[in-house]
DNA sequence: CGTAAGGTTGAATTTGCTCAATCTCGGTGG
DNA sequence: CCACCGAGATTGAGCAAATTCAACCTTACG
């Protein structure tokens, strides 16, 4: 496919926020549509930039239900944090005939991460955060009210437990069940009787603010929890 | 409220990804219940590392609904992507008696901040996908249906718009019924459904892959779209 | 004991999903 | 040129999930 008429979409992007980006592309790579740019788990062999069409990161539960949870249009760097994070959390998969500028992953990479301690922490706090929202837009758009419920507890445990605040059988959870209704987008009608359900199933239980995940791999098995994306690199 | 406790928490967060923020704290600062860190809207003064506590970044529509987007347990830095854009897109409230560790603004922007071009437009994308994920969040926890639609395509025209792929009446969007669904968390079906209600409503056109939005103004009130989070520092 | 916050319950209603059939329309081969 | 085909869009009907509203219960605490 000629990338002749691509050269025009890069003049298109002058002035724009992606403009030093579009430097160090080193190359132009056309796809057609439902092609993927990177699969999940992936290891990234180049960053990318989309320079036209639509493209879209995504993730899928076991019943084949998918989230698109970012959206790509041209201009934007369709793999940043997976270059930063060293590995795909999500497919990336062209929605429309596409054009990529390839870059080197030391291009994105370096410049980011051969910093000082606390500048490289703050990266990584920031890569934490964007796997959790990204997993969040996941559970809001295909998870069941149960299953939201059951991961935010999963999700929670390896958190509190990374920082010692939480032991194989439970953790301290000092919310109202309005609260975590509105963590997980439901009414606090519905979270009471989601509770009701888990506590039912002998998944949990939940006295005086003290959590116990009285069965997690049924727990994290329900909820399709895989804590990978909580770590980092 | 004694801060002596905290000491035993600070220590706590030895060899965690907080680690070397804590060298940072300033001052230690406790609040109660219910008390806001960061009102939306605010230029930020401090940069908080949570300590002790489970606090919770919200956003809310007219109605009163509120997305808690972010549940904060100690270690998180708070306000990090509030900092960095200068000011605050969501509040900050503690759902229980929490301690923060106060950092001055400079330890925390400085380091990512004062960074040669390439990093520094890294970095914004970043936070300009944070912003993006952030509202997705919003959409998918609190926004109906018909409003989740109508916020994508605003925040899709506006996008498209920075980079000259959109003009006022509307932009390409070669995307399925099925596509748009899964972006959205909905079934293609009610999708479908959706798209013709926007129709009814004189909201908008969409003929072979044009989408117009044919009232700017409407849609945008429909879907409580407000373009500043899509605003770079 | 009284109160207030939070939790629980039931009933009616709305929203959205699933399933299955049908329609539309642009391409393609004859 | 035209019938056919397939992807995508549309429709209807029945069902499931979740909301709303309103009442009521429980518990901690002053």
């Amino acid at each position: 496919m000629s990338t002749r008429g691509m050269v025009g979409s890069l003049a298109r992007f002058a002035g724009q926020v992606a403009h030093p980006i579009l430097r160090i592309v080193v190359r132009e790579r056309a796809l057609g549509r439902y092609q993927n740019l990177i699969e999940p788990g992936e290891a990234p062999r180049m960053a990318h930039v989309l320079l036209s069409g639509f493209t879209g990161r995504h993730r899928t539960l076991r019943n084949g239900q998918r989230q698109i949870t970012a959206l790509l249009v041209p201009g934007d760097l369709c793999d940043l944090e997976i270059v930063l994070r060293g590995w795909a959390d999500c497919g990336i998969t062209t929605l429309s005939p596409c054009v990529f500028g390839e870059i080197p992953l030391e291009c994105v990479a370096d410049p980011l991460q051969q910093e000082p301690e606390l500048a490289r922490t703050l990266l990584r706090y920031l890569l934490h955060r964007q796997a959790i929202d990204s997993e969040r837009v996941l559970s809001l758009g295909q998870r069941s009210a149960l299953q939201r419920l059951a991961h935010l507890f999963c999700e929670l445990r390896e958190r509190l437990h990374a920082i010692g605040l939480a032991d194989e059988e439970g953790y301290n959870l000092p919310l109202t069940q309005f609260e975590l209704a509105e963590l997980t987008g439901m009414s606090s009608v519905h979270m009471n009787r989601t509770l009701q359900e888990l506590r039912g199933q002998n998944l949990i239980a939940w006295r005086k603010g003290l959590l116990s995940l009285l069965d997690r791999p049924a727990l994290e098995q329900l909820a399709e929890f895989d804590p990978t994306y909580l770590r980092l690199p």
